[in-house]
DNA sequence: TATGAATGAGGCTTCATTCAT
DNA sequence: TATGAATGAAGCCTCATTCAT
C-alpha cells in the first residue's frame, strides 16, 4: 500500500536514526518490541482486542512485565498495531478523492481497505468492539469517515450512486464487513471481495453487468468460517 | 409449514408431558429454569455470549448452582435461549418456500429472520463467536442454510437472482450482518434493514427501482453502535 | 467500654435475630466472616491499613475470592474493622460531654479513646494513613473532632484548659499518638498513658501536682517499640 | 562540639580522600551518588521510606542498576540519605550539653533537631517504620537517646524537669512526633512546634506562663495532614 | 562502568465451577 | 432440592532485583 512512511501518521516509530529523539534503543529491546507488535497483532486477529495481555506476552517468548516497559498499557499496544494500518487508510483515501469518477474512486478505496486490514504486513483487524482510548483505532475510524462521505456525497452528484444511500449505510455496512476478517484470515482471506461487490452493486444507481471477484466460499470454508471460533 | 412442534430441533427442551423423559419437574423447578433463560436471553443479548453465569444467576434470581442444576454448562444454556428462535426461523423458512416467488420469497425471509432475532420473545442474537458445542446454534445455521440455499437457487432459476452468487455469498453475508444486531439493540433496533436492503438489491438480476427501508443511521447513532463498547 | 450495642452506629452487623432483614446467613459464612474480621485486625493493627489482603485471606485461613464476596473492596472491610471502635468513641464522647468539669471530661474521654483502640475485642488501629472511602474511619475522626472541640471549648471558658490551645493541636497530637498504638500493642499495651499524661499536663493551666500513670517504657521495650518493625 | 566529622558514624560515607577504602570513584559516578542521595532524600520525604527504587532512579535520571551499583540494597541508601542528619543530630546535642540549664539545653536541643529534620539540606524525616538493619538510623536514635537521657537527668538534678519522667517518655514521644513530620511538610512546615512546646510543658516541675510557638493548625490544614494520603 | 531492559514474584480482582447446608 | 458460599485459576499490573550491552 504505501510505499512510504509518512511520518506524521506514525507517532510510536522512534525509528533509531531520529537524530534529536530519543536515544536508539538497544538491539535486543527492538527485537522485544517487534516480537510484542507482532504477537499482538496474531492475538488481537485471531482471539479480538481483548485478549490477555499476558498471554501476548508469552506468546513473544518475554515477561509479562517486558510488555507493560514497552506499552504501559493495552491501549498503546493497540495503537502500536495499527498505526501502519491507520497509514495505509490514509493514503488510499487521498488517492481515491484524486480520482474523476467517485464510483471508481469509492470502489479503490475500499478494495484498498480492506486489503489493508488483514495480511500479514498490514495490521490485523480489530475483531470486535474495541477498547476506549486507542487512539490510532479512532483517528482510522475518523479517516475512514471522511473519505467515505466524501466519495458518497460527490457520487450523488455524479449520479452513480443511489441518492437515498447515506454515510452511514456505508460507514455501518463496512464496519460490519470488517470485524468480519480474522474469521476469514486462514480460511479464505480474500472472501470479503464478494460480499462487498454485492454491496457496491447494492449501492450503485444503474448496475452494470458486473461479475462478482474472487470464487465463492465453499460450504466447508463457510463452516470453518462461522463455527465456534476454537 | 411446520407448524407443528419438531422434536428434532428441541434437543433439551424437557417438557414436562414427554413420557419416556426425565419425571416431570416440580412447579418451582420449571419456574426457575423459566427465569434462568429469561434472564440468560437478556444477558446473552445485552453483553454477549460471555457474560458471567453469575451474573445471569442473579439476575434470575436463583442461586448459581441452580443454574449449573438446570444448565450443565454454558452450552447447554445457550442451546436453551436459542431454541425457540430455531422455531421461528423452520417456520418463517417452511412458509418462504412455499411462495412463488423465490425472490418474494427470500425478502420475506431475510426480513423475517432478523427481525426473529433481537426480540423480546424471539431470542436475541449472539454476539461474536459462541462457545463450542453450541447445538442449537448450529441447528439455527443448518436450518437457515437450507432455506437460503433453497430459495437462492429457485431464484437464479427464475431468472430474478444474479447466477453468479452462491448460497455461501448470502449465507455469510447474512451471519455478519447478524452479529452486528446486538450493538443495535438498544440504539437503533431496525437499523440492520439498511445494509439488508443494499445486500439484496445486490443479489437481484434486474434491479427494480428500490427504495432503502427505515431511516438511516445518524452519525451519532452510528458512533454509539461502532465506538468503544462502554 | 460501650457495653450496650447502640444500633445507630453498628451499620453492618446483619445479626441472625432481624425479622426483616436479609436472611440468616450461614453458620460457615459468619464463621468465615469473623475469621476474616479478625485477620483483618491484626494485620491492620501490625502492618498498617495497606497490608496485602491476599495475605489477610491467607491469615483468616480462606481463599482470596472469600474475603471479596464478604467485602467488595479494601474501604468495606477497614469499615467493618472499625466500627465498633466507632460505637465506644461515640459512646464515650457523649459520656465525657456530660460531665461537669471539662477537664475531667476531657481527661477521660482521651484515656476512654485510647483504651477503645488497641485491644482484642476493640479495634485495633490504623498505622498510618488510610485508604480513602473508609466512611467509618471518618466518621471517627468526625465525633472525635465534635467531642474535642467541645470540651476544649468549655474547658477554656471554665478556666482550666490554657487559651491558646486549639482544637486542632489536641486533634493532631493525638493523632499522632494514636498512630504509634500498634507498635505498642505487643510490647507495652498501656504505654500511650505516660505521653498522654504529658501532653494533658502540658494543656492545663494551673497543673496540678500531677502523677504519671503506669511505669514508663524500659529502655529495651522502648527500643522494640520505635526500632524496625519486622 | 562534634564540629569535625566523626568517622564513627559515618559509616558509608566513602570519600574519596580516605585512604584505605576503596579507589576513588570517577567524577561522573560522585555525581551519580550525589543526585541519587538527592533524589532519594525527596522521595523518603515525600512518599515514605518505601517508595519505587525504580522511581527515586528516575527522579535522579540515572538508571536503576545504578542505583544499586552505588547502593546494594535499600537500607544502605536509607542510611546514606540520613547520615547528614546524624551529624546535625549529634552537634545539637553536644551543643546542649554544654548549656548551663538543662532545660533550655533540652529545649534548644530538641527544635534543633525538630529543624534539622525536614530541610533541604538536612535529611527528612522517614515516614512509618523503616526496613530492617538501617543502622544510620540506628545510630541516630543511639546518638538522640544519649543527649535525651543525659539533659533529663541534669534537669531533674537542677529540678525544672519533672522527676517522674523518664528518658523514655521523653523518647517516645519525639519519636512518635517525628514520625508525623512527612504529612507536615507541604502543609504547616513548622507546626510540630505547638506539640513539642505542649509536650514540654507538661514536662516541667513549674510551668511559667509559657506561649505556644506559630499559629496553630487551621481545620482545612489539620485535614490535609490527617486524612487519607491521596 | 553505567545503562536500559528483563524478569519473576506478588498484590488485586473476577469468574467458572464445586461444595456444604 | 436449591442455595449461598468457597475456591483456584487466571488476568491485570507494579516492583525489587538481576542481566546483557
Amino acid at each position: 500500500m504505501s510505499g512510504t512512511q509518512q511520518p506524521a501518521v506514525c507517532p510510536r516509530s522512534w525509528a533509531a536514526d531520529r537524530p534529536g529523539g530519543p536515544p536508539p534503543r538497544r538491539r535486543d529491546a527492538l527485537r522485544n518490541r517487534e516480537l510484542l507488535v507482532e504477537a499482538a497483532r496474531d492475538a488481537f486477529t485471531a482471539e479480538g482486542l481483548h485478549t490477555s495481555l499476558d498471554r501476548i506476552a508469552r506468546r513473544a517468548g518475554v515477561g509479562s512485565a517486558t510488555l507493560y516497559r514497552h506499552f504501559p498499557n493495552r491501549e498503546a499496544l493497540v495503537d502500536e498495531v495499527y498505526s501502519s494500518t491507520l497509514t495505509d487508510i490514509i493514503t488510499a483515501g487521498d488517492r481515491a478523492l484524486a480520482v474523476q469518477s467517485a464510483w471508481t474512486g469509492l470502489t479503490n478505496y475500499l478494495y484498498a481497505v480492506f486489503a489493508a486490514l488483514p495480511t500479514e504486513r498490514g495490521a490485523g483487524c480489530p475483531a470486535g468492539p474495541w477498547p476506549g482510548g486507542a487512539t490510532t483505532l479512532e483517528l482510522i475510524h475518523v479517516q475512514h469517515r471522511r473519505t467515505v462521505n466524501a466519495l458518497l456525497r460527490q457520487g450523488q452528484r455524479q449520479g452513480t450512486i443511489r441518492p437515498d444511500a447515506t454515510g452511514e449505510d456505508l460507514l455501518f455496512a463496512t464496519a460490519v464487513l470488517g470485524r468480519a476478517l480474522p474469521a476469514l484470515l486462514t480460511t479464505a482471506p480474500t472472501a470479503w471481495r464478494r460480499p462487498l461487490a454485492l454491496l457496491l452493486d447494492g449501492l450503485r444507481t444503474h448496475p452494470a453487468a458486473s461479475r462478482l471477484p474472487t470464487p465463492s466460499l465453499t460450504t466447508d470454508e463457510l463452516d470453518k468460517v462461522l463455527l465456534p471460533a476454537r
